[in-house]
Formats: C-alpha cells, sequence, structure tokens
DNA sequence: TCTGGGGTCCTGTAGCCT
DNA sequence: TCTGAGGCTACAGGACCC
C-alpha cells in the first residue's frame, strides 16, 4: 500500500486557518512570492491557476497574484506527518517512510480486505488531523505508488498484475518512478510516450540508451515488475546546508561569511543528531545556473566546527569565481555515528 | 526574467595497488 | 624490470526524488 497525503503543506494549512478553506494557497520560500524561492504545494484552487510544485513563487505570483502565499513550517508539518505516520505503523509495523507526506505499508500478513484497511487509514488519518489521502494498493510498491496517483485527492485505487495492460500501459513513461525530464527527452527522441511502448522494447536496447542498471531498472517498471522490499530503518548518508543568495553576487567577503555560517549549521545539526563525517564537499551554482562541487576527504571521522569549516574553505578556494554566484552550499559525506 | 533545499544513487575518470 | 589487467577509492557531475 501506498499513501499519499493530498496537497499536505497547504492542507495542514488550511485545516489551522479555516478561513483559508476554498482559497487558493501557495507554500514555499519564506511566503515572499517577490522574493527567490520555488512552491512546495499548491492547494488544488492554486493549481487551477496551472500553480505547481518546483514552480518560481514569482511565477506562481504572476499567474495567481491573490493567492494565500505562506512559508514552509516544517516544525508543524511534521508534528501532522508523526501523527499519521503513528497511525500506520498502528496498522502494520513494516512501513517505509518517503519523506514528509509518504509512506509504503506492508499489509500482506494481514488478514482482511485490503480496500477495508485503506478505508480505516482513511478515516483514522481524517479524525485525527482531519486531513484526506490518496492510497494505492498493488502487488509491489512501483504499482502502488502508481496506483495513489490516479485518483486524487482522496482516492482509493486497487491494482493487479492483470491491470498492466491495460492501466498502466497507456500511461506516459514520466509516472514510472526514476523517470524524470532528461529521461522523458531522451525517450521522445526515439519514438516512446507511454509505458507500453516502453515495455515494447529490449533489454539490450534499453541498457544502449540508458546504461546497464537504468537500462534494466526501465525494462522490468514498464512491465510492472518490482522485487524491492520495504526499507524500515535507514542511516543518513550525507548532511548539508545551501543557500541561494537573493542576488547574485561576487563579493567574496560575502561569500565567505556565508560558508562559514552554513558551516556552524551543518556542525550543529550533525551534533545534534550524533554523527561524525570524513567528506566535506562544497557546492556553487552560477548565475548561469552551472554547478560546480569540490571535495575534500579528512583522515579522521570529525564533527569540529574548525576542521570542517577549513576543509571547506579549502575547496571553495580550488573553486575559480569568475562568475556571479547564485548559490552556495555545504555537505558532509561519509557520516558515521 | 525565472528556476529552493534536503537528500540518494549512478557514471566516468584518474590514481594507486596487486 | 617492464607491461597490462583488474579492483578499489576518491572525485566531479548529473538525474532524480519529495
Amino acid at each position: 500500500m501506498h499513501i499519499d497525503m493530498d496537497a499536505f503543506f497547504a492542507s495542514v494549512e488550511q485545516k489551522r486557518h479555516p478561513e483559508l478553506i476554498g482559497k487558493p494557497v501557495v507554500i514555499g520560500g519564506d511566503g515572499d512570492p517577490t522574493k527567490r524561492g520555488v512552491v512546495s504545494t499548491a492547494s488544488y484552487e492554486a493549481r487551477k491557476f496551472g500553480i505547481h510544485s518546483a514552480m518560481p513563487l514569482r511565477t506562481a505570483y504572476k499567474l495567481c497574484p491573490y493567492a494565500v502565499f505562506l512559508p514552509v513550517d516544517y516544525d508543524e508539518y511534521m508534528r501532522v506527518s508523526k501523527i499519521v505516520k503513528n497511525i500506520l505503523k498502528g496498522i502494520s509495523p513494516v512501513m517505509e517512510d518517503v519523506g514528509i507526506d509518504e509512506a509504503f505499508l506492508d499489509i500482506s500478513q494481514i488478514e482482511r480486505p485490503s480496500e477495508e484497511i485503506a478505508n480505516e487509514i482513511k478515516k483514522t488519518i481524517k479524525d485525527e488531523t482531519g486531513l484526506t489521502c490518496s492510497i494505492g494498493i498493488a502487488p509491489n510498491k512501483l504499482l502502488a505508488k502508481i496506483a495513489s496517483d490516479m485518483q486524487k485527492p482522496d482516492g482509493l485505487t486497487i491494482l493487479t498484475e492483470k491491470d498492466v495492460v491495460e492501466r498502466i500501459w497507456p500511461l506516459p513513461v514520466r509516472k514510472l518512478q526514476g523517470v524524470g525530464p532528461k529521461t522523458e527527452a531522451h525517450l521522445k527522441g526515439i519514438g516512446i510516450t507511454t509505458i507500453g511502448e516502453l515495455a515494447s522494447m529490449s533489454v539490450d536496447e534499453l541498457i544502449e540508451h540508458f546504461g546497464k542498471s537504468f537500462g534494466h531498472y526501465l525494462y522490468e517498471a514498464s512491465r510492472g515488475i518490482d522485487e524491492s522490499s520495504l526499507i524500515t530503518h535507514w542511516e543518513p548518508k550525507s548532511t548539508s546546508r545551501e543557500v541561494t543568495f537573493q542576488k547574485d553576487t561576487d563579493h567574496w567577503q560575502f561569500i565567505a561569511k556565508t560558508l562559514a555560517g552554513l558551516s556552524r549549521e551543518v556542525v550543529d545539526d550533525m551534533r545534534q543528531t550524533g554523527y561524525m563525517g570524513k567528506t566535506v564537499t562544497v557546492k556553487i551554482k552560477f548565475h548561469d545556473f552551472r554547478v560546480v562541487t569540490r571535495a575534500k576527504t579528512l583522515d579522521n571521522y570529525t564533527v569540529s566546527l574548525e576542521e570542517i569549516r577549513k576543509a571547506a574553505f579549502e575547496c571553495l578556494g580550488r573553486i575559480e569565481l569568475k562568475k556571479k554566484v547564485r548559490l552556495i552550499g555545504i555537505r558532509v559525506g561519509n557520516l558515521k555515528k
């Protein structure tokens, strides 16, 4: 089963600010649609104006200046998310978290009709949070995720292997997990737009175009095949901080000061979660969106601010800052408790 | 003129070792 | 001593996810 909360951030805001119900609400950035930032979630009313996730806030503002623009309040969404996840874990302990508003639940060991389980989940979530979700039920994660997206909001879709040809093959390739804008364009270039057309390609052809790993994945995914199991425990592999400047800058002191601040934040974060790291990476995005990274692996694991900041500045020193800078970030990888 | 921030995974290349 | 193959790691870039 795949459970996906409907317009999650916007719905949480509408729940705690009932005067927003029925209005176009856009959550993103710091809530100022004239500043740099993108839409995290748009309410269904806002979507009617063509506003959607990942759209620049300024574009959303042009499409609907009367929409209510709000900042992202992660703490509140996390609070509600935990309530939802606890409901799911109460149904089956085998749950995979997929970000703040999604989860997979293995219900194969429950001796009840799956539709009944889904309806109980929907009702409990509604009672305890006032929110709706969309649920997909299928023999594997790949199909369950596609299913939960087929009827939204407040939907329930059940798929079996037998439905693949009739209900999955007509869908655009983009509906497959892992197929983004680049792969979609590549496939379009060779005359493939639907999952069914993808399924007409041989493994060898797919591997030729997309490499061994992804080619093989596409071959199986287009047939609805997915043997992957739920990930119930996960450890972070890296932690990072990055900021986009409100205006592109070539002011070195400003860039350096920002990097120092980000270093402190990332170290605070590691100390709070109890991790040490070994590899420090600095990322710069230039005004033309070209991204450059430089990494340094230290001899020992550390959470020392001085060591991590020093490594970060060494990396920064290896980047030619001839063009204006749009974003700077730091990541610490190779984490260990 | 516009395009966030937090992540993961994969790939190609280069250097080093056996 | 030279050479080539293969494995491993670090690094840089890129695609994708929510």
